[in-house]
DNA sequence: TGACGAAGCTAATGCTGTTAGCTAACGTGG
DNA sequence: CCACGTTAGCTAACAGCATTAGCTTCGTCA
């Protein structure tokens, strides 16, 4: 359910390559739901309504019924698509020497985010419902932090900082003549130290 | 107009304890913030309408324009008391030795996060019209973190922690079985860390 | 008493997601 | 070759949303 569930869980087996089971599309729903991302980026949240989907492919709202249940299904189906994206991406960016991985993870999940900054809100939206999600998928794109960090809470803290790094970024809450690159830069640097410390006391098993 | 812009410009001053200029209410714009921020806790955003707001007060939605300029406003106000809320809390928590400065701020962070979680989230939602909060609040409410950091970008990166780590708490998106108060252990001794390894090199300004 | 402002009201507008029910086209089996 | 069922579009309609316009009612003060 939680995205380092399945990295406790499956601790000692290598993380899959290619992310899990995704839902099945016909071909039109696969346009709707291509349609609904172009507009996603383009005019934001507040932009993306049924009846304007439905124009951007010249048919009317209700049409779409035929096709999706609804708003929360198409949207369920735009982070489902965004989550693959980024599952793959973070996979790909750990295989590096252990001491870079944090490094390699980290600029990853920014690229990724800033790749699609309204879907990154929208996943990460508390009103968006989750529950929906394929079983495993929040959990395989999650692994990579496991990897990278080595401990599990660890790895949770270094996700937390990711997702809030990332947050602060796209919403510009930064200092203004601040170089967002340093921020990133200053959490990879504890984190990667604090994995350094643990890793060189491998016969204690809490952080505590 | 970023949190931190106040804290580094101000670097050598010692932070206000009270919060700066909040907007003033007549009596019965109080009652309305103060209803809204009940129904607000109880039934989510979702539940929050100006329907709702009015019927909590025994008057119809459209009276409610005759003392608030409408929901953004409503937003606006709920937010700002929230910040000063959560300012005051950051700076108490800072007000102690230096080794134990990170630890206490992220600690009152998080209570007041938990305190108020739909209001936390809808404080930092990006739909949120940031823009209209009073002039230096949101700088005033992220002090502490320089202080606590002693760095900038390691102040930002510690804010991050913070942020992202109190919503995936909010949002139940950790680890199912895992202990949340160890993640916020587990990030607060990585940037403990890394805040004594800066100060123990006072010579160097940059952390590049 | 008369004026005026404060604070309520109803009615209406335009937006939203969504449902019901109709129609036209297409493919397939008898 | 025709009839049937399925697919995918349509319009009309509904409820709920924020918001505006315009009316009324009440209290205060000169």
């Amino acid at each position: 359910m939680t995205p380092l569930a399945g990295a406790v869980r499956h601790r000692l087996t290598p993380p899959a390559p290619t992310p899990p089971l995704l839902t099945e599309r016909s071909p039109r729903a696969r346009q709707i739901v291509d349609a609904a991302s172009t507009i996603l980026e383009d005019e934001g949240l507040g932009g993306l309504t049924m009846r304007r989907v439905g124009a951007a492919l010249g048919i009317r709202a209700p049409s779409l019924y035929k096709h999706l249940a609804g708003r929360p299904a198409l949207e369920l189906a735009l982070v489902e698509d965004g989550l693959a994206r980024m599952g793959t991406a973070l996979h790909r960016s750990v295989d590096v020497a252990p001491h870079a991985r944090i490094t390699s993870l980290l600029d990853a999940y920014r690229a990724t985010g800033l790749g699609g900054p309204e879907l990154y809100r929208l996943a990460t939206s508390a009103s968006f419902p989750r529950a929906g999600l394929p079983d495993g998928l929040e959990a395989w794109a999650g692994e990579p932090f496991f990897l990278a960090a080595g401990e599990p809470y660890l790895a949770q803290a270094l996700w937390s900082f990711a997702h809030g790094t990332m947050l602060l970024e796209l919403d510009r809450r930064f200092l203004d003549g601040s170089e967002v690159t340093r921020t990133w830069e200053a959490g990879a640097g504890a984190f990667e130290a604090a994995r350094q410390a643990l890793a060189g006391l491998p016969a204690q098993p809490h952080v505590r």
